[in-house]
DNA sequence: CATGAAAGATCCCGATG
DNA sequence: CATCGGGATCTTTCATG
């Protein structure tokens, strides 16, 4: 996907709608100091451009269930391109799995995993060991207080760049 | 907030709005097995439990800009209360951190951090140091991948309890 | 819970300055 | 870029079975 040239308008739309995902296309362009058909028109543009991957409603899962969070570290025992591959694999595979990014360092995986319960990460847990995915050391760091959520800074992010 | 009872077609409204959070009533409807108008007074319900934090874009930040993803584990040098109030509002002032939790066992929070660049995190990092917030150790792990983004299985969450 | 209906708002897009 | 317009669609609510 080729990036667009974006102004601090576009900008503001991408913003706009990652904070409040349902404004109406009348209250994206005021936010963003357009009025409504160019505003409809970048809109249009950003989407098909591929920089809005799609549309969430945040849920309160806390109220839903009781579950346990916790980030797992995994390192391999061997780093060929095949080891890593089947790694990954497994995780895209595991809907437990709600975030995982590769790293360097001692550390090769940082995963976060949400369980409904103790035994259930226990279960998980014993599948990664079942599965011969060629774990080396993991460790496991179990969320007592989820202290803080975000939204990554857009505009922050976007404007760094310029200066 | 007190919990309100849930049945199946809460949790399939909950789940379709998570996953496509622009969905119309109707098509919401439809998904969840209802007609529109009980749905609807269901939809109500469930924004009015607060079971419904807010809509959100998924931005694809990586379109935007370069940017570098961290985790941070941090101990703290002492456990009074006061220790832990003071870091937890550093942390919820910081628009960098978009996601905080905290731990038990040697690391008492893990955070992802996001900044536009290394000098960017560089400077975040002295700031911890500066601030005067009570940290003993701290590792930080640079994202080299982002392997895995994925939602919670909100059905799986909410039927764990019934078996 | 389902169906049907109706006023009002919104969406999409084209025309125009 | 802004404003205006209008047909299609969606939203919200109410009455009825």
């Amino acid at each position: 996907m080729k990036k667009l040239a974006l102004d601090a308008a576009d900008v503001r739309i991408l913003s706009a709608l990652q904070q409040h995902g349902q404004l109406s296309k009348a209250k994206l362009a005021e936010i963003s100091g357009l009025s409504a058909t160019p505003c409809w028109a970048r809109l249009a543009r950003l989407k098909a451009g591929g920089y809005i991957r799609g549309y969430h409603a945040d849920i309160a899962l806390s109220l839903l269930a009781d579950f346990a969070q916790v980030i797992v570290t995994v390192s391999l025992s061997r780093h060929r391109k095949a080891d890593f591959d089947r790694f990954e694999a497994y995780v895209k595979g595991r809907d437990e799995i709600i975030d995982c990014i590769a790293t360097g360092g001692g550390v090769d995986y940082i995963m976060k995993v949400v369980s409904p319960n103790l035994t259930a990460f226990q279960d998980f847990v014993e599948d990664l060991h079942v599965e011969d995915l060629g774990i080396d050391r993991y460790m496991t760091h179990f969320a007592t207080r989820q202290v803080k959520t975000a939204l990554p800074n857009i505009s922050k992010l976007a404007t760094a760049r310029l200066k």
